[in-house]
DNA sequence: CATGAATGAGCATTCATTCAT
DNA sequence: TATGAATGAATGCTCATTCAT
């Protein structure tokens, strides 16, 4: 039916109408300063309407955290492309991470919100939409790696687990950023996470 | 004099008191629902008698921030110790850091909100005195790694960095333990942990 | 529609409730124990509801200052209409504000609170508005000075500074009402204030 | 006793300490951020203490008006003794008035405080005291008028009533000083004041 | 579908005052 | 006298959520 189409369409609309609103203001404002009232008013919608397209304030910023890693696995996906080798897309991976961080800054932040409260749980459908993003960006590590095994520049044996590794490796060191000044002293956050990327990837060269 | 010794016992008792009612509340609620007037009704103390030993909220979370540095210093320390070889040592630090994430996963996780919290800020003194028990911890990783190097076990040009990069691997995955029956699917978390511990401990054996 | 007539009206029920709540308390327990809780209970409406019609609690106490101008305006032009000469037009002036500190005397209260208090300030909007309904009482007094100057009755080169000096006359002298039976001692505070104001008539008069 | 007498002193003392802690703060912070605890700290006393000396909050306000009187009473005779005539000694007093509200604002606030609250009350005695000092202006004014009619410069049949107005007056417009830009418009605040000093004492020449 | 009025629990913080020592 | 620990009521204000229309 045309008439369902364009219903279903413009519920769509209201949606992004509603989202575009979230992330302005939290972009804006940051993540504590992000309320429904205020979405509402910004997406010039009833506060009650947006309760009717999202159930939570919570499944507003889970979509908003999808959108940070679907662009994030965008991100990825170019600067890897760019590269030949195994050895160079894996550094690109991470340098796409890197840049992520501060460049969607707020995109990173609210990742990190709902993977560091020990609370926080969706409801299973919506849970497994997030993990299915983050696991995307998974596998790309995870077929870089087994390329680079396939083509005999790597050596693991296992590559799933290496690859998480990797991508936890990324993530704590960004993590210490803000300790740049204080704990990490002399060392040039940058510098340092390209060490690292440098040493990982060193490790499964010769391994 | 009896009566000032005393006193200030009493006084320190006091702080303990507060600090147990916050901890207990942070563990069982989660850090977003500890009020101060929560920690009051557990405390069995007046609201204003936790400002009277407490300036703010925030100092109640630094100092057990603080309380879980030192404990978590405590516990590489006592598991380092045993160990008589670098190799070892490391591993030791990498199994006390996970079991610390498990065994006292309030202080874990208090620790993470505020390296995570893109916000919050101590004032500069208190700040400073977090910073320092954290730099303790870094310190014994980088000693550990030097004393591996001067006895020729390890070779590693920039021990410095690689401590950092240690630290920041074994935080990057056990923020990745609430990813185990999702994004990491079939592996158990343990086991990567520890895959990665060997992996570093390699890659600094060997380079 | 009579719908969004009906939805208007009650919306401008609401704030008169809370106004009135809020009239009432200051009445009865003096300003300083007005409290936006004591006004919901009173007004039988949530806190919250309290805050959807008014931005402030400031904002409420402007409303009721308004309110009071707007009243001693009507006083005062009520009184003064029923004189036919310029002289017998500002002593109805002064004997309407005298009532109005006796028969409003929390309207007066209200009045006299911000105008003597060296901190409150309202939002510039705000503010414009209460200028605006003193500058109104002012005008009246003006117009009548300068209308006995056209008839010759008042001589005076600077009416405008007059009808100020004239309005503080007044406003001082009911200041002093609470010291009647103290420092003014054997004065008898009415008597003094119409004393005033026909001291005040005599020198415009002949000046 | 020589001893009763130091005990009296030092109460005498004690009692200075404080209120000299509460002038400080109430001149450095204002009105409203005065506690006892602040000025427990500034006075190097414990908070008990405070209370032993004064009953209240409000009995350190008072003497602290009372302070302030006592200047005022002292800077209206300086600039007035230097006049020669009632004429200029009742100008002498205003000016001495308006700048006490400049030079002294803190003093002039408090004093404001007390007239302008509508509840407040102090203990008989302590009131009593309070009202002295605002007759010991008053009569001073009352005195010059006398004097004034005495030497046939002023023409005055109730110089009692007369000088209550002309303290009036004086009151009236220093608070309508924060209206100067406001409701006042063009007036220059000062010259308003003046203008109106003049015209009280035309009037009492003349009549 | 859309609205927005209404809610009320909840928050961090302050501070005058008391009272046992 | 002097202390300062303890109190707890009180404050202004926010905001996610509901629900009658």
């Amino acid at each position: 039916m045309g008439t369902q189409e364009r219903k279903a369409l413009e519920k769509q609309l209201r949606r992004s109408q509603i989202l575009d609103a979230a992330r302005m203001l939290l972009f804006s404002s940051g993540i504590d300063s992000v309320s429904i009232s205020g979405i509402s008013g910004k997406a010039e919608l009833g506060v009650g309407t947006i309760y009717f397209y999202f159930k939570n304030k919570e499944e507003i910023f889970a979509a908003l955290q999808e959108e940070g890693l679907a662009l994030l696995y965008a991100n990825i996906r170019q600067l890897m492309e760019k590269e030949p080798s195994p050895e160079k897309q894996l550094a690109g991976i991470a340098e796409a991470y890197y840049q992520f961080s501060e460049e969607n800054k707020d995109y990173f932040d609210i990742i990190n919100y709902f993977l560091s409260s020990p609370t926080v749980f969706f409801e299973p459908g919506l849970k497994h939409q997030i993990d299915m993003s983050g696991h995307k960006i998974l596998k790309i590590i995870r077929n870089t790696i087994t390329a680079g095994i396939e083509t005999g520049v790597f050596k693991e044996a296992q590559p799933g687990r290496f690859s998480i590794m990797f991508w936890g490796t990324l993530h704590g060191l960004l993590h210490f950023k803000k300790l740049e000044h204080t704990v990490l002293e002399n060392e040039n956050h940058r510098d340092l996470y390209r060490y690292s990327v440098n040493k990982l990837i060193d490790a499964i060269r010769r391994s």
